[in-house]
DNA sequence: CGTAAATTTAAACGCTTGTTTCAAACGATG
DNA sequence: CATCGTTTGAAACAAGCGTTTAAATTTACG
């Protein structure tokens, strides 16, 4: 089992992170919220660098496989699925996300557009090496639902995609409190997931 | 006339900002990239946060009163605009930043991006201040487009196409290089716009 | 219990950051 | 030409950064 120390620092610094950014969360304020000592970070994970992946992979670990299981579920019904079906199945392992831990959801998609936007590519990078395989399962059931589109139109739209996701669950706590006031009216994390669901279908088929 | 120093600061920060991001962009790097004393920022522009605010300002003045004039013209046509038309409004007013500058639509909007994950809702509020009733112009022209969508619907619509659009122009420059490798090909930023455009008006129309 | 390994601690390291200082050089004006 | 406000220059500043060190402490095990 992990150490005591180890636990609190990635749960400190998951919060920070998700919070400040990467380059703005300093190794003092991590194990200031921590309640450890400065240098059992550099001494339980090596580097500040190898604490962002392992934060990362903490999430990436449980999220992975739980998407492959939804995947593997879906294509082994004979009814072709379509793309609003398939977005959706990403939203069921992410919600999961806040059983493995409290606010799980929104911190880690928080974590991933920080991630995207920050490290230029290493996520990227890291994410293929580690992950490629349920990635490739997931982007080659989307491409047999629109298999007219180019591969290149496909990648863009799978990113901007992308893009609206992280954003958008990123901002979404801001968003529900601002539409609340507006409208009088509450909008529960299910609802707004619903609407964004719909939204990025609709860009993902077509135009 | 703004000073040669001024200018030169203003060229070579907008570069780093754009590529680094403003946080892992430091003085030093912008002086020696401009050719100048490194205390000459501090001389010219107080410090390095009114830096960046008078790096993007000089985009935002040519911007939205482009913007503005643009919409002008496209509402006194009696024909009523679709989305995908309001989308592109956008476009040309864009693309007319790279008259201003060499590369300057897509300098802009990668440091529109920044600003926005990077200085956590700082730019939303200045922008808004600075520019507001432009956006409101722009916003009323989309609800009149839409009429039948309810205003929570909207709401929800139009800021997951702002995430999209900001994330996306956030790391377009990694996009970018990433599908050249992919797919033996170049995407200048007029591309990725385009594609963009129809993605978001694909997602605002409706589902 | 005693000892060896693992962990925590306080302090300091070297480096980079944004900013300030103040003298030197410049440029326009009388 | 002399002068005065503006701009530049090299250097130093204090503060913060990630990391390292070595001694103190705790933990695990024969």
């Amino acid at each position: 089992m992990a150490s005591k120390t180890k636990e609190q620092i990635l749960n400190a610094a998951e919060m920070l992170f998700a919070e400040h950014g990467f380059a703005d969360t300093s190794m003092r304020a991590i194990t200031q919220a921590a309640k450890v000592n400065l240098a059992s970070v550099n001494y339980h994970f090596g580097s500040k660098k190898m604490l962002i992946q392992a934060v990362l992979q903490r999430y990436l670990d449980v999220l992975m496989p739980e998407i492959d299981k939804q995947l593997s579920r879906l294509l082994e019904g004979n009814d072709s699925p379509n793309t609003e079906l398939l977005i959706t199945t990403l939203v069921a392992p992410l919600l999961a996300l806040n059983k493995v831990r409290p606010n799980g959801t929104a911190i880690f998609v928080q974590l991933l557009g920080r991630g995207y936007t920050e490290t230029q590519g290493h996520l990227r990078r890291f994410m293929i090496v580690n992950y490629g395989d349920v990635l490739d399962r997931f982007i080659h059931a989307i491409k047999s639902v629109v298999p007219e589109m180019s591969a290149a139109d496909l990648f863009w739209r799978l990113h901007f995609a992308m893009g609206t996701f992280v954003f958008s669950m990123a901002s979404s706590q801001a968003l529900g409190e601002i539409a609340a006031a507006d409208f009088q009216e509450d909008f529960d994390i299910k609802t707004v997931i619903e609407k964004l669901v719909k939204y990025i279908a609709a860009g993902l088929d077509d135009a």
